[in-house]
DNA sequence: AAATCGAAGTTGTATGGCCAACACCTAGTT
DNA sequence: AACTAGGTGTTGGCCATACAACTTCGATTT
């Protein structure tokens, strides 16, 4: 019953450790054998549970020294970064959802090409509204293929979190691409979060896919400026990324957590 | 005078025959068994490339199953991802850039914590303009510690790639973390990049270290809206950030490259 | 005082082996 | 026809070892 592996678990505890400025910041850890001793495991799962470290850009890693702790890095994991929920739920919020419109569609063009899908499978589309604190934060335009899309279309209206349900059916996402830019907002746009037409919007497009590369949903996601910024990590080795909760405060900007 | 290790020369070969159409896209790659009899490797070093591989998001990797290869992904590295104009070359454009201003000054508040300097160091503050195709797509306002800032200052105004030259000099860069949300042109951004004060930015504040976790820059980018998109690949196992040039193209939007 | 050399410590690369977990197919059973 | 059980192929996890490449620091030499 011990579920998670090894190396998992120590990068587990040493990255508990470090939040904790159990060794720096600036400081330094201990060698790979002196923790792989300590651990009583071999030097490769160490190593392993390091190289996470790296990933999130925790730890630095150079041939020759130690490893030095960073500065405090934003550590999300994947999941948080896939489920609008989630993440809220980690910074402290209490998310809310609601669907405003739903139904079945032959794909377009964009649909087809994203979702791999034959030109008469049917797709759902889902608009969704996405709040913070009680505020309109995000509207998400997702199409669902087929498969997925007779999972989704029977969930409640006011569903937090479509993620994580889907991850009780056993779909898991395994991969995603985001593009970000900038977009205006339509008449519908700012009808539902509470703007003007023509308002700059921070745009999120993704694409997910499974395990097996099989596309699972594409989205395009809207945000009202100054709600969120999206923060990626990048070292020589890896990158994960993360949305961040902005507060803002008598003209300058904070960030939260 | 092998240079470059096998499992990197190795994961070089295989991105090229996945981008060739040699296996998919859907295709499955050999085993890592015959992948290390092929190659005459131990399998342990296959598992490193395709590791890299799969950080790209070029397969995927499911115990049980062959990998499978991914649709063409975005494949930029590290290197492309941290210089503007190596990405620019990249995309087969001719990056531009002249330095507008530079100076001295004692940090503020912002740089003192973002670059750890004590509040008696110098750092220099550089604005610099860059254009795409003639075009100004971004202005750069970055702050150096004094170590950096001594070796940049002497460049000429008009150096296209800053982060090139100080490779040579002997700086790396290792780490960044990128924030990414919109801004609104103040009056300089207006009157250099030949928009309106007010109009909506894509902003990216980014902060760089070195291999031994010491900051290097502290940035602020901001990008004329429809120049540039950011894209950011995650899977379970970590994301590679890649910046993407948009062809604005009769209303819709394409991509290149 | 400055430069050179060398030893110790540390991470990177690579090998080889073993078993567990999982996907997939086949043959057999119900 | 549907379900079950098992066998095979494949990747994940973990171990033990060896050497290479690099950093750091102290001792020696210049």
């Amino acid at each position: 019953m011990t579920q998670e592996p090894r190396y998992r678990r120590i990068a587990e505890e040493l990255r508990h450790a470090i939040t904790e400025h159990a060794y720096g910041p600036g400081g330094k850890l201990p060698s790979e054998g002196a923790l792989a001793e300590q651990y009583e495991v071999s030097r490769g799962t160490i190593r392993q549970a390091l190289m996470l470290l790296r990933q999130d850009g925790l730890v630095t890693s150079r041939r020759g020294t130690r490893r030095v702790v960073l500065d405090d890095a934003p550590v999300q994991d994947f999941a948080q970064m896939q489920s609008f929920a989630r993440w809220a739920r980690s910074i402290g919020e209490s998310p809310e959802g609601r669907v405003i419109r739903q139904g079945w569609h032959l794909p377009d063009a964009d649909e087809q090409r994203h979702l791999r899908g034959e030109p008469d499978a049917r797709v759902l589309r889902v608009l969704r509204l996405r709040l913070l604190s009680g505020q309109p934060a995000m509207l998400e335009r997702t199409t669902y293929p087929e498969a997925v899309g007779t999972i989704v279309e029977n969930l409640a209206t006011d569903t937090v979190s479509v993620t994580e349900f889907l991850e009780r059916a056993g779909v898991f996402v395994a991969d995603a691409e985001h593009t970000i830019d900038l977009a205006r907002a339509d008449r519908e746009d700012a009808a539902l979060l509470g703007c003007a037409a023509g308002d700059p919007l921070l745009r999120e497009r993704r694409r997910s896919t499974d395990p097996a590369g099989v596309p699972l949903e594409w989205s395009e996601d809207r945000y009202v400026p100054g709600s969120v910024a999206f923060v990626v990590h990048n070292s020589l080795a890896s990158t994960p990324m993360t949305r961040h909760h902005m507060v803002p405060q008598g003209g300058s900007v904070l960030w939260s957590r």
